[in-house]
DNA sequence: TATCAGCACTCTATCCTATAGAGTGCCAGC
DNA sequence: GCTGGCACTCTATAGGATAGAGTGCTGATA
């Protein structure tokens, strides 16, 4: 690669009309059919003049000598940043959204509906983390007895979401005193995300063990117990990983496995969206970008998603490096806002 | 097919023969090879003829002329019905087991477990289906007030396993009331299985509307919202799907996209896998004994395991058609046992 | 009558070669 | 600076030859 080249306006449309025709055909462009493409009136032989530039810059390159150009990850990525002419929303599309992904009164339902409908439109795999529970806030927190030193604890957050868990307390509480925490606790820390609660929770255990009274300890000793982070609950909803299958990019056995794996292990994936939890709006991953050997063939156009104006979780497409990137980064942008408006609590 | 043959024990020794060297290494068998393999001295010659008739019989096919033979799924059939002679489990994979699929609180955490052996030991995929909530009995239930109309209701089962589910009430409750509701219902309905709940409450409200107090009406009436069956919440756990990947007998791309899409469709796994539930031991489906075109090429084991003598759940495997039988199925078997006991409250 | 050696036949997989087609790089002329 | 022309390279495809595996059948044998 080799920098000391200008990229001038004609050269960029160039790169421009290369990607649009490969990401329409997936076949090598040649510089006839560049020629053809643009209203520039260039012969083939200017054109692959620019051609081999554009290859100097490590923006494009040829899988052997008598195909065409591909794009390379570096050209994907200036197209994208620079080039590229988003697509307004399909009206079909936006009423399919705004249709299906409405308030429910289970949150994974929601979370199902939108990984389903991003997959279906984009026709390639639609993934959705779980709201972090870090991030959400406590609405009410109730203790229940199960047997003995067994408590089973129950929450509901901000998005109306209902979690539990049990405990195993060193000693043994009786209803009414489990009653009695769970009233402390929510008057206390009721509307605080579940970070600052424990974050509260552990400096109050902290501070000032010996002034408060029993029953608090115990309430607060509980409180950690129950919002401890534990191996991490954080998960996705992944929906049309079977589209993938489809693509000739993907079709060797060994990468999809690969990939496969990936999406079932979960932790990477997460890793990686985890990554985009805090960008402004859509951000993308090309290729090799990514880092993961496994998503090496495709690429990732993520948004975050907010409840109340707090970012909780981050939702977006997983595909070929070859898609429309047009038509799918205006509708994943959408399909978040449109997520966090059906999550947000209606009161 | 034609049946007026004879199938003596030669015939049968020969196809037992064939289908073990079939499974082994996956390459149709021709005579030579199975007259090596056999302490029965016949020729090559001889074994043709015998390999005719067997053909003729519909046990097993050539897939050109010069090629060997490999068995049909009758041929499959026969030879596990009648010839396999199912080897000890290994006592490595008990060991694994016993180690490994012990007690949680989390009854998921417990299937997942169980879905993961299955897979990682036969290196095929692994299937779990989590405990049918109709088979499995109540222990206790309680109810929240969340806002209005909206009631929380959480139950805790049989298994130590904590459900709850939203509901939309048609007046408005106090706690006090709720309280008793939750009072009434666990004092007269704890411990049956939540299908006979189902059907007590509905014999109670068509029975008696009248004669029963206003309370315990409201109760009834709760529990039968709360015991709704709705959209079956019935699910299974999957693991090692990308282990089929590997089998050349998968590797077409159309039939591997079609397998993997009933894998997360679910519907039509559920489906076959319910129709083990009532079956004693193991129960094996073998190519399109399935019904279903996506297995034309896999084998399902499956087991049926149980909690306090109750059936609740079905596990098992899936792979090719061609897979070591003989270790899978006694393996499907003890997995179903131990993880009914591992679900086995201990109280 | 059951078994078997021998043989002609069939089908597949593999390798080699030839060929057409697509696209390039470079050069010389405008 | 652009372009037509041309030699060159590489791929994909098809055809043909060959080796190898395995079969079915026949006629001989015990």
């Amino acid at each position: 690669m080799n920098n000391n080249q200008v990229l001038n306006e004609r050269s960029l449309q160039l790169l421009k009309a290369l990607v649009e025709r490969y990401i329409q055909d997936g076949q090598p462009v040649g510089s006839r059919a560049l020629s053809k493409d643009t209203e520039l009136k260039l012969s083939p032989a200017t054109i692959r003049n620019v051609m081999a530039d554009l290859e100097d810059m490590g923006l494009i390159r040829s899988p052997h000598t008598s195909a065409g150009r591909v794009p390379t990850v570096s050209g994907y990525r200036l197209f994208i940043d620079s080039l590229l002419t988003v697509k307004p929303l399909d009206s079909e599309e936006l009423k399919l959204l705004r249709k299906n992904l409405i308030a429910k009164d289970n949150v994974n339902d929601v979370i199902g509906i939108a990984s389903r409908i991003l997959s279906d439109v984009t026709r390639m795999a639609g993934v959705v983390t779980l709201p972090k529970r870090e991030l959400v806030s406590l609405r009410h927190i109730e203790f229940l007895p199960l047997s003995n030193t067994r408590v089973l604890v129950i929450f509901v957050t901000n998005e109306q979401e209902v979690h539990n868990k049990i405990l195993h307390t060193s000693k043994q509480f009786s209803p009414a005193q489990l009653q009695q925490a769970a009233n402390y606790l929510n008057s206390v820390y009721a509307g605080l995300s579940l970070a600052a609660v424990r974050k509260a929770v552990l400096k109050e255990l902290k501070d000032a063990q010996e002034q408060m009274n029993r029953e608090m300890l115990d309430a607060v000793q509980m409180a950690k117990l129950a919002l401890d982070p534990e191996n991490s609950d954080e998960d996705y909803v992944l929906s049309g990983e079977t589209n993938l299958m489809g693509f000739s990019e993907l079709s060797d056995m060994e990468r999809l496995k690969e990939l496969f794996d990936a999406f079932s292990q979960k932790r990477g994936v997460i890793h990686l969206l985890d990554q985009c939890l805090n960008a402004e709006g859509v951000q993308i991953f090309i290729g090799e970008e990514s880092g993961y050997h496994a998503f090496e063939q495709c690429s990732l156009v993520t948004a975050p998603y907010s409840i109340n104006e707090q970012v909780v979780g981050v939702l977006g497409v997983i595909g070929p490096t070859r898609m429309a990137y047009e038509k799918v980064i205006p509708f994943v942008d959408v399909t978040a806002k449109l997520l966090g408006a059906a999550l947000n609590p209606k009161t």
